[in-house]
DNA sequence: CGGGAATCGTTGAATATTCAATATTTTCCA
DNA sequence: TGGAAAATATTGAATATTCAACGATTCCCG
């Protein structure tokens, strides 16, 4: 008797998600290239262009990056003055990020770039498909924590 | 007038590919951990298992790793015992791998951790709503290429 | 109140990944 | 045929990430 082939990799979803994660993240980084940023640091000032204030922890956990990467590309960036840390009057073991001005400016730059990705992907893939894909993602997310 | 807030990074495709990517790595990878074997390498012993010799630009291509990660990755793997290297008779440009005995049992029980994953998963998310979610990464990896 | 436990962020060492350059072999065409 | 160009894999240096340990602050409860 033949030994049963196993399940191709191909269908598992978590080569999907990896395969369709970095063929996505790739032409964004692409497009990022001549700002020469990468995808994470887009995250970052994103997420810090709401002009509050946000924890290192908080910030970690919303761009998908562990507490040390964080640190690390944080110091590189304010080496670019591109963000500043302020020390939390209300919880001195926290810092608090903030975006600077040039940090804001690049942030709107890349948040073009981003967007006409996003007008790319539902020109070719289609609208309904995109969005029934974004919908069963944040599903999936949601059910996975 | 006030400054038009940006479109949320939750909700770009990017982000949202990124999100479930981790977030179902982590979990493969937390039943990888009693055998103490990446994800990738899981990739690597699977593509392999078809007792086929793989050269390394197919594996790399395959298992969604750069040459020189591949390459490197692969040296421990060996050091391992868990594949090994064949010069190709064809073309002696090539590396042809294969899985060893060693590494045809461990991708048996790393392909057991990774199909409960999956069982897990459409258990808790719903039959259609994974067999939706990947056709859907499918058509996307496609139309991306 | 006091002090042990938990939380928050950073650091340094170990590890891994990436980029550019290289060596080898094959392909192609003038 | 000969030799330039392309394809394949590896290497070494530079960079980035991770793990474990630490220092500082706050929390909690006896």
């Amino acid at each position: 008797m033949a030994k049963s082939p196993s399940k191709p990799i191909t269908e598992h979803l978590a080569y999907l998600l990896a395969q369709a994660n970095r063929e996505i993240n790739r032409q964004l980084d692409a497009r990022f290239r001549k700002e020469g940023v990468p995808v994470e640091q887009w995250r970052i000032l994103k997420v810090l262009s709401d002009g509050k204030g946000h924890s290192m922890g908080e910030l970690a956990e919303a761009v998908l990056l562990n507490h040390p990467t964080l640190t690390k590309m944080v110091d590189r960036m304010v080496s670019d003055a591109l963000v500043y840390r302020v020390q939390d009057a209300d919880d001195r073991r926290k810092v608090l990020m903030f975006s600077s001005d040039r940090g804001k400016a690049l942030a709107q730059r890349l948040n073009s770039l981003a967007l006409s990705q996003e007008a790319f992907i539902a020109e070719n893939y289609g609208n309904k498909a995109t969005a029934d894909l974004k919908r069963l993602l944040e599903s999936l997310i949601e059910k996975a924590n």
